[in-house]
DNA sequence: CGTCCTATTGACGTCGATCAACTCCAGTGG
DNA sequence: CCACTGGAGTTGATCGACGTCAATAGGACG
């Protein structure tokens, strides 16, 4: 991996389209990156003491399709990514597939791994990436010597823990047409923050992976999709999307079970008082066999 | 229980509801619990440099109802349960509650709020609770002394992220029955690791709050239990549960989807092959305003 | 004893899954 | 160049699981 050679010229940061085969063309891509430009990437700040400069990191660059690590595999690097796109699936027992990210510039592939001691899931390009590998221990290990290393990582494990609140959320709470408009409405922002157009985009996956990302399946997607477009908040063609009503998308997940919107007192007992709201366990006799 | 008489001798700074009638019976709860202890219970080695033993944190406890933290207010402390039982309760823009999780012994809460320096969703106590207070930056501080406390922080964290992934898991594949049959065994495997039955317990919340937390509704909860009850996996008398048959309930969240037990090669190109699954980003026509 | 809350159960409606037909496009090979 | 193939996507028809609404029962508590 990280095939160095590589001559280094790169100068934007935005996901470009490798070329691929040949030999020089693609070569838009630093071998190393630097810790400062990590600490940029994952949204830290991060001050490096003059003798730290030096820390860098190997760069591995993915062909749409390959995997970059698999479910099982140990735990040992932590993968940011530097540009394109990937998924990351986990596989259960039964073998049935669930697609848990879409990881692009600026996220964090493996640390779910940190635990046991080998990632859960796989993790695939859907495009051509360029990622960062960071050896956790390494890093971790530099925590005595770079004051805010360790907020770094916490970070890193904050997002991805918040990443998955939303998707309880999104799961726990929305019906499929929610699911696709915030969906949509989290990558629109996503490429606005990174200076790509926030109304004008290409999905990276088909609508399988959509699906099994929002619990939903494909044909529901694509009637969601479908939907939208015919309602004029966009338009579709394949992958292709436009947003024309930013607004309207918003507002399609507020809507079911939008009943009560009374008030929450959120004063008084300072966290100490609140009458029982919670009944007392129920006493419930013994439960002698009941049931037939 | 823990009928107050309140002769209420608060020590420690934290608000502490009364101890339990009179004076002594109910004064297992120390006022104050070391760092070995707390390691313990997060189920993380620590090994404890002698000039650090005195390092303790204090403990709170909950009447049944009484809030431990809210949503929106400062993160300063991270909560480990010591005993009891709490939920902890997500509410968003529009006003819908989302029960998050049900911390028991050994669990944290308040993690979530690390990056935006708020907690993320309201804690409640469903029963008497011991809460052990850890305040996170004078624990993360304790990283530069005690090696480990790092690996600590981050287990936490991991902690956490494992079972939200879960949750997705859950969520995102199951179906009404699975995913009450997934939480009994859920808890019935923790009840055993506490020490307690793994077959007979009580459950702590009401349907509704169960519901919140599975994605479903109360009615249907009521429903799953009372067709477990049918066909005897288990007797169900109110929140009293007696699991008969552990393994029939572990066959019911295998059930849907489960069509493709194929193989899986899992060899071959180390991470580094297979050819491009993924087609290539469809040419797609510039998208000149489809769509009527 | 009456009220409130929790839980159960039934009837019915709806959203999304399932099954299927079709189109579109890319790639392949004649 | 075109015919064939196969996967992605769209759309319709149908079915089933779960939500919704409602009635009822029972325990907790004042």
């Amino acid at each position: 991996m990280v095939d160095a050679k590589v001559v280094c010229m790169e100068t934007t940061n935005e996901a470009q389209r490798a070329p691929a085969s040949t030999n020089a063309p693609a070569a838009h891509a630093r071998a190393m990156v630097g810790l400062s430009e990590l600490a940029n990437l994952l949204c830290v700040a991060l001050d490096i003491p003059a003798d730290m400069t030096d820390v860098e990191f190997s760069v591995r660059r993915l062909q749409p399709g390959e995997t970059l690590c698999r479910a099982g595999d140990e735990f040992e690097f932590l993968y940011v990514v530097r540009s394109g796109y990937l998924k990351t699936v986990s596989v259960d027992g039964a073998g049935n597939e669930q697609v848990l990210a879409f990881p692009m510039r600026g996220d964090t592939i493996g640390v779910d791994g940190f635990d046991r001691g080998h990632y859960a899931a796989d993790a695939i390009a859907l495009d051509s990436c360029h990622i960062i590998i960071v050896p956790f221990r390494r890093v971790a290990g530099l925590a005595g010597h770079i004051p805010g290393i360790e907020r770094l990582i916490y970070s890193v494990f904050n997002h991805e823990l918040v990443h998955r609140q939303n998707m309880v959320r999104l799961l726990g709470m929305l019906n499929a047409q929610a699911r696709v408009a915030n969906f949509l409405l989290d990558l629109s922002e996503r490429f606005g923050q990174l200076g790509c157009s926030r109304s004008s985009f290409m999905l990276r996956m088909t609508r399988q992976e959509l699906g099994s990302y929002l619990g939903i399946k494909l044909e529901t997607v694509s009637r969601a999709l479908s939907a939208f477009a015919a309602s004029g908040l966009m338009d579709v063609s394949r992958r292709e999307l436009v947003l024309n009503d930013v607004e309207a998308l918003r507002r399609k997940l507020e809507s079911p079970a939008a009943k009560d919107c009374e008030r929450r007192p959120r004063s008084a007992g300072r966290a100490t008082s609140c009458p029982p709201t919670v009944r007392l366990a129920p006493k419930a006799r013994p439960l002698s066999r009941m049931a037939a």
